[in-house]
RNA sequence: GGAGAGAUGGCCGAGUCGGCUGAAGGCGCUCGCCUGCUAAGCGAGUAACGGGAGAAAUCUCGUUCGAGGGUUCGAAUCCCUCUCUCUCCGCCA
């Protein structure tokens, strides 16, 4: 969330910005709540401060043994008073805090203008694109064709929507998995954390998952439990109401986790595959930082992400979201998209955000500087490293050999015990 | 599931016959002194959040001792509810 003094003093340039992303919403309910909040807080401040002070002249009386029972006669009604006026604000304050809740982020200025996801310009392009003398497969076919994956009984266990990965198809799942932890553990020097896969609606909120999209997420019904949507959320929240020292940062984590989607509102959608799930594996990147160097921090976590690509050498490019598609809470991001063959398209891979102190101020995630007193918010950046349901599909998709075999990619032989190909049964 | 203990500042840890305790003491940290350097030592400072004043340094007021409610003129301290943590027993991956 913004900072409610900066919604206070910048309204038309929130006005504007809520325009360039394309968000319908109204600001002057925001203004008159916030006038009487502060109002009613400095007349209630004024009672409490003679209350206080008689307080004190009650307990010298008391000490000196002398009757103070005519003060106290009159605080009592003080006292009431002040406990009346003090009903109102607890509900102002929540409305205004679901007001401004709901605001999204400032865009960096950096972010390019546009309405959707076609104006979002290309950053670059890496790969060269494979020509085969053969037509290409969705992965799917190939998939089922090799028996590694099975959505007719994925769809039995639990619905559509999920997939039942076998033999050589969920072991390629796991080297994928264990291939990413490693270079970014390794090479890019993130800590590996295996966090909880459910989290309580405080963690939610404080990564903006909630309240405003609730519809996306799976909750346990009973607790207050949601399945995570991404490592994202249980991550970034490790520091949740915590003061970190600047000596600590920038701080790098990486975790693996499933995700857990609804999907709500993408019925139709990718029906076919592996590529909107309800469930899916993602390896994710998080950074803590101080503000000054978040964006600089982005480059290098996109970077990072864009590795695991090249080291599959598989085809890809890096779009810029523009202001129209930028997600709720973040100020830039970075899309990945890796050339699919069989459906002739590049398709979102990982997403690279930073949030500048968004997050951290829903999750009041601080830092001390050195020799400076207060505190400041830290900046937080998070990017997948990558979707492995994803990148699986387009392994399949991009190394798919004439005989309908697929080659594994030689980094990741060593995590498949030295296999070569994947081939039919 | 049964029985008990606890939750205080960046950390550890005092604080219940309610009233200069926003909170002793220690550690850590910051600044200064001392020292050939380091260590040690000495001195001072060091909570967050919100409101108001000020160009700023800063000043001032309010709130906050797990969360919420209650008693009271006044609550870290008393009462109730909830959450979480720990220990023991039972059960189970």
């Amino acid at each position: 969330m913004l900072e409610l003094k900066f919604v206070r003093s910048h309204l038309e340039e929130i006005r504007e910005m809520l325009e360039i992303r394309g968000y319908d919403l109204d600001l002057s309910r925001f203004e008159a709540l916030d006038r009487e909040r502060r109002d009613r807080l400095s007349t209630l401040e004024e009672l409490r401060h003679r209350r206080n002070r008689v307080n004190e002249e009650i307990a010298a009386m008391k000490k000196g043994g002398e009757d103070a029972s005519h003060i106290i006669a009159e605080m009592k009604v003080l006292s009431s008073e002040i406990k009346e006026k003090e009903k109102a604000l607890p509900g102002i304050v929540e409305e205004l805090n679901d007001l401004t809740m709901v605001i999204p982020n400032m865009p960096d200025e950096t972010v390019p203008l546009g309405k959707d996801e076609k104006d979002n310009p290309v950053v670059r392009t890496w790969g060269n694109i494979r020509e085969t003398g053969f037509t290409p497969q969705p992965h799917w076919e190939i998939g089922e064709a090799l028996g590694i994956l099975d959505f007719e009984r994925a769809a039995k266990l639990a619905g559509s929507r999920f997939a039942l990965y076998r033999g050589a198809g969920a072991r390629l799942e796991r080297a994928l998995i264990s291939f990413m932890l490693d270079i970014h553990t390794l090479e890019h020097g993130y800590t590996e954390v295996l966090p909880p896969f459910m989290v309580n609606t405080a963690s939610m909120t404080g990564t903006g998952q909630l309240p405003k999209f609730k519809e996306d997420l799976f909750k346990v019904e009973g607790w207050d439990l949601y399945l995570i949507p991404t490592a994202e959320v249980p991550v970034t929240n490790i520091h949740r109401d915590e003061i970190l020292s600047e000596a600590d940062l920038p701080l790098y984590y990486v975790a693996y986790t499933p995700c857990f989607r609804s999907e709500a509102g993408s019925y139709g959608k990718d029906t076919r595959g592996l590529i909107r799930q309800h469930q899916f594996n993602k390896v994710e990147l998080v950074k803590f930082v101080r503000p000054e160097d978040s964006s600089g921090e982005l480059e290098k976590l996109t970077r990072n992400a864009e590795e695991i690509l090249r080291r599959l050498s598989l085809p890809y490019r890096v779009v810029s979201l523009c202001t129209g598609d930028l997600g709720f809470s973040a100020a830039k991001t970075y899309d990945l998209e890796v050339w699919l063959p069989g459906q002739g398209l590049y398709r979102e891979i990982s997403s690279c955000s930073s949030f500048t102190d968004f997050q951290a101020r829903r999750a009041s995630i601080r830092f001390r500087r050195k020799g400076k007193s207060g505190t400041e918010l830290v900046h937080t950046l998070n990017g997948s490293g990558l979707a492995v349901g994803r990148t699986l599909v387009a392994i399949l998709e991009n190394y798919l050999e004439e005989d309908g075999s697929v080659a594994i990619p030689e980094a990741l032989k060593p995590y498949m015990g030295g296999m070569e190909y994947i081939s039919p049964a």
